[in-house]
DNA sequence: CGGGACGTTGACGGTCGTCAAAATTAGTGG
DNA sequence: CCACTAATTTTGACGACCGTCAACGTCCCG
């Protein structure tokens, strides 16, 4: 293991609000920060985990920006989900101590391991620890129907309408610009993602740049109607 | 309230070993019987809960086959997924102490209310149920990728016989037939579920039928070729 | 027996995938 | 810093797949 690792504690921790539960006392806080194992920098390319890695973490993002993706027998890809700072990633490899996805950093980033076990044990004291994790866990079954929603009722223009303020929101609540978005992945990662083929996101973007509702150079997106926006998502 | 509800134990149901986590002490099994409130008759077409509800109860299914549904504010509906006997409904709402989705039988049955927080509360002394409460959350998250990478990634013949093999085999988990298959929903139900219309489902039976893969008479299904249907959701 | 829900089939068109080529950018090593 | 190669993106032409619309058939239940 040539990872570097840091000790770190999540009560230093900008994230916080967006890992943990709010209205900790100070001592549950102290136990919490104990069983975050280690703080470990990735660079871009690099995996976090790989199906079937023996789970052992959860991970929560401390930096960075990644993508989870599931790989079928017959070789086809399908990217289940795109992570940003203090979002959690890892709740697949519970059921079959397992992992059964590859988590990638599309950037470098940082990511806080936290060995499940231990938070089992944790949650068994604190309460709000263990009603967190269930809300995490419930959260992530609820965003996944959304996407289950876009992939199975929404055109290509409708689909990446949705993405994009997603993204935007996500960024939004991080401090950056509603309307300023840097993607970090490539136009065939967020097919992938959409269900569509890159070049479909291709002509699509372009569309949309057509129609006066986004600007896009490269990888920098300008969204200068959001509301333009969200009638594609919902056509009234 | 009007619904018929009986005082049940788990440790008498028959799908105790799917709902349950195993080398439970009979004092365990005792407490949990404890929080299993009511059991419950579900008719057709009854919901169980609803988008918009308060979330109090997780759901174990008895009997009967059901099925989740979102829908968006535009009206689009799609089916998150078919449920049958020993699985969980209700995971949705934990989250935002809500329910996102709605939860309808397909066919009469019945279902034991479970109230979430006397789970919570039992799960941090049962260090069993709590690992299980996370492995069934967790199942849901792998179960949703899989649901995304059919409807990102196949085609209408895939989708269909990924569909029908899934089914045959819970069904086959649960003593039934593993060629011989009811359906409890409709073509436009199977089509919400899988991204595609209800024409297409029915073309793509139709399909099946001549390529001497399936029978279908009505919604009586049966395989008569397992390993076509496999071919046709991983080709080689 | 009649009405309504459900299912099947056909014709046609639109959306998006496929294939190909060119443009632009990023990355690498000299 | 520059040259060169690989990776990514854009755009076009064309066709396949599936959606739409319509008509008809079947089953179920009162």
């Amino acid at each position: 293991m040539n990872h570097e690792t840091i000790k770190i504690a999540c009560s230093d921790c900008n994230m916080r609000e967006l890992c943990m539960p709010v209205g900790l006392t100070d001592d549950e806080l102290d136990r919490i920060d104990g069983i975050i194992g280690s703080r470990r920098k990735i660079k871009r390319g690099e995996r976090v985990f790989h199906n079937g890695d023996r789970f052992t973490n959860l991970y929560a993002i401390r930096t960075g920006f990644f993508k989870t993706c599931i790989t079928s027998e017959d070789g086809r890809d399908q990217v289940t989900g795109f992570q940003m700072a203090g979002e959690i990633i890892g709740l697949d490899g519970i059921v079959h101590d397992q992992h059964t996805c590859d988590a990638v950093a599309l950037e470098d980033g940082e990511i806080c391991a936290m060995p499940f076990a231990q938070i089992e044990n944790l949650s068994r004291e604190v309460n709000a620890l263990q009603h967190h994790v269930h809300k995490i866990m419930s959260r992530e079954i609820v965003r996944e129907h959304g996407v289950m929603l876009l992939l199975g009722s929404m055109r290509a223009e409708e689909r990446l309408a949705a993405f994009l303020l997603n993204l935007a929101q996500r960024l939004h609540a991080r401090g950056f610009s509603q309307s300023e978005l840097v993607l970090r992945m490539t136009r065939e990662e967020i097919g992938s993602f959409l269900g569509l083929k890159l070049e479909t996101i291709s002509r699509t973007f372009s569309k949309f740049v057509d129609d006066g509702i986004v600007e896009v150079k490269q990888r920098h997106v300008h969204i200068l109607n959001t509301d333009a926006l969200q009638d594609i998502v919902n056509p009234k």
